[in-house]
DNA sequence: CTCCGTTATGTCCATTCGGGAATAACGAAG
DNA sequence: CTTCGTTATTCCCGAATGGACATAACGGAG
């Protein structure tokens, strides 16, 4: 039963832009809440198991993209450093909830029938 | 003046399942009104700067995942064959442009405030 | 000064993706 | 049967992606 129920969905992905590149995405806005839980950059990247590498590359990205620092990383000192969202970075975070919640609610709204691929009938 | 105005901008990207495997996005839609104009497969390929190769594999993913064929393509005769868009595949198209107004609609109700990422006062 | 864990950066490599080209299959028209 | 342009299929390769690893820089604590 390969379509015997209605295992029919629409997806929707959201990302916001700044001068045409990418500021926020789920994934780097679900980065931005895993460094603001550690306060890392690195154990957020591990708790995702996602590469240090891939995950501070995002956070540069982010940071050169949005025009202000979201994320404010320091090496060196107690703990070897660390890094921490800024004021401009929970603001990101809920801003970027708010949309897709937005974008949720059409999703609901416009919900597919059961048959999305019913022909309709001939009109003549 | 990199950020002089406001070029802040929400994208979003719709498509559509159907058992966890996708089956309309915007460019396999846009290839099924290529094909529907141009009545074959290779000719809207050619028109989308789309390798053949890559449009027809595009075809077989669509409708199988489907379940129904969006596309009917046979090989030889006049003209060497063709390929046409059934009436499921024009449903589809009438589909997937109804969600996209959907949520450019969503798009326009949510815009940006012309300073994004300004923090929030704080309420202490 | 040494130690430590994190940030910062470069290099190498497996995987993926899609283009390009080559080839066969096909079937109606002539 | 031959011709012709399209569909159908395979193989090879370049580019991009991102992980794994190595290494330096950093700066507060002891």
């Amino acid at each position: 039963m390969a379509s015997g129920k209605s295992d029919w969905g629409i997806k929707v992905r959201v990302w916001v832009e700044r001068a045409g590149v990418k500021v926020l995405g789920p994934g780097r806005v679900e980065l931005l809440e895993h460094i603001d839980r550690q306060r890392s950059i690195s154990a957020a990247a591990r708790q995702m198991g996602m590469s240090y590498r891939r995950a501070w590359e995002l956070v540069q990205a982010m940071n050169e993209a949005a025009g202000v620092e979201l994320v404010e990383a320091k090496p060196g000192g107690s703990g070897g450093g660390g890094a921490a969202v800024t004021a401009h970075g929970q603001e990101a975070i809920r801003l970027y909830h708010s949309l897709v919640a937005s974008f949720a609610k059409t999703s609901q709204d416009v919900a597919l029938p059961a048959e999305p691929l019913a022909a309709p009938p001939d009109t003549t």
